[in-house]
DNA sequence: AATTTTAATTGATTTAGATCAATAGCATTT
DNA sequence: AAATGCTATTGATCTAAATCAATTAAAATT
């Protein structure tokens, strides 16, 4: 149930065996199906969820109603709406399940906790965050400076799990494209090849 | 000098008069005139910029020369290349003053000891990391979107000084938009009051 | 296996914003 | 105050991607 938190962990800081049985006690395991929610737009977002297994996506709805994809997320990484999470404000997103999968849960006040009594925790969150900046911050660049193609096509080299998971009008979507123009980017790619 | 910076602080986490003292001591000031640059693309980024006074962009330049502005940062914000900071790989960031300023410059190596010396110094980086995740998701959500017009109107409320402050063309570049295309969308918006 | 639902493709048309080009308005410098 | 270099505006035209619409393909449900 562990396995990819304490990797993730590990990979960054050094927990001794104690902090690592203390860590365990903060987390609440959840299963979600797919097409289910961990949290719904308007609803404040009390959780930072931890992927052990399966794929989740956090999106927006803009009034046509039309879907807006902020993020994927896998196994081994964290979820939620951190603004809501932070300062429990109604969320703007809506997390939902695109695979059946396997959560660890972490509660405002468990987080909080947890920082508190394993400073490495701390650290260790300090660490994916700064990760989570450099990976938006190269995405507005993307954003601002490529083509439709350019965006996919790079997309497709640096998440290529992602990108064979989930159906094509949600990476479209993910990428700021209709589904027709993703379908016709991708059409012209195999057709140069 | 150290004003801005300790309010910063201050706003988030409490330190000691000594541990006040201590931080001050890895600080090396930096003072740069209008047009000078801290980064140029390409070198490593060995500073993180605190700024006591004046405003910074940094931007990237595409194949046909055109810049794409990545952030602003004014009085009491943070600037670096964090990916070039943090992994002492080459920049793809110039980071720039647009008005004389003063900068508090930290190196990694006086980052990270800040950080093991002052455990607050570390909580106090990862409430800055937090709100600077908070606010490129919105960035990226505006940009997947919002038309010119909106996001305009809501740079234009969120961050009225620096709209004021900063030539109109890097505002567009901000936004992804040409100069033309914010001009006329301005003229839309003032011809509609 | 048949039916319903959902996803992807293809074509025709439209549009928001980009590009190209010229002009006008300011600041700075001489 | 004339000259130089930025900055913003305005008009004409172009284009990448969106929209609208229909068809085909693939999953999911009965």
């Amino acid at each position: 149930m562990f396995q990819q938190l304490f990797k993730s962990i590990q990979e960054k800081v050094l927990l001794t065996q104690e902090e690592m049985e203390l860590c365990k006690t903060f987390f609440i395991p959840k299963k979600l199906r797919k097409k289910q929610t961990l949290l719904q737009e308007g609803d404040i977002c009390i959780y930072n969820a931890f992927i052990e297994k399966g794929i989740l996506r956090s999106f927006t709805m803009d009034e046509k109603g039309n879907e807006h994809i902020v993020q994927f997320a896998i196994e081994g990484w964290w979820i939620t709406d951190l603004s809501s999470f932070l300062t429990n404000s109604a969320s703007v997103y809506t997390i939902e399940a695109l695979e059946d999968s396997e959560l660890l849960l972490l509660t405002t006040s468990a987080r909080e906790a947890l920082m508190d009594k394993i400073p490495m925790f701390e650290r260790y969150q300090r660490l994916l965050l700064q990760n989570a900046y450099i990976a938006n911050q190269a995405r507005i660049n993307s954003a601002l400076t490529e083509t439709a193609e350019e965006k996919y096509i790079n997309l497709a080299n640096a998440y290529p799990g992602i990108v064979k998971r989930v159906p094509q009008h949600m990476i479209a979507s993910y990428l700021g494209l209709t589904p027709e123009t993703l379908s016709r980017v991708r059409k012209q790619i195999n057709n140069r090849k």
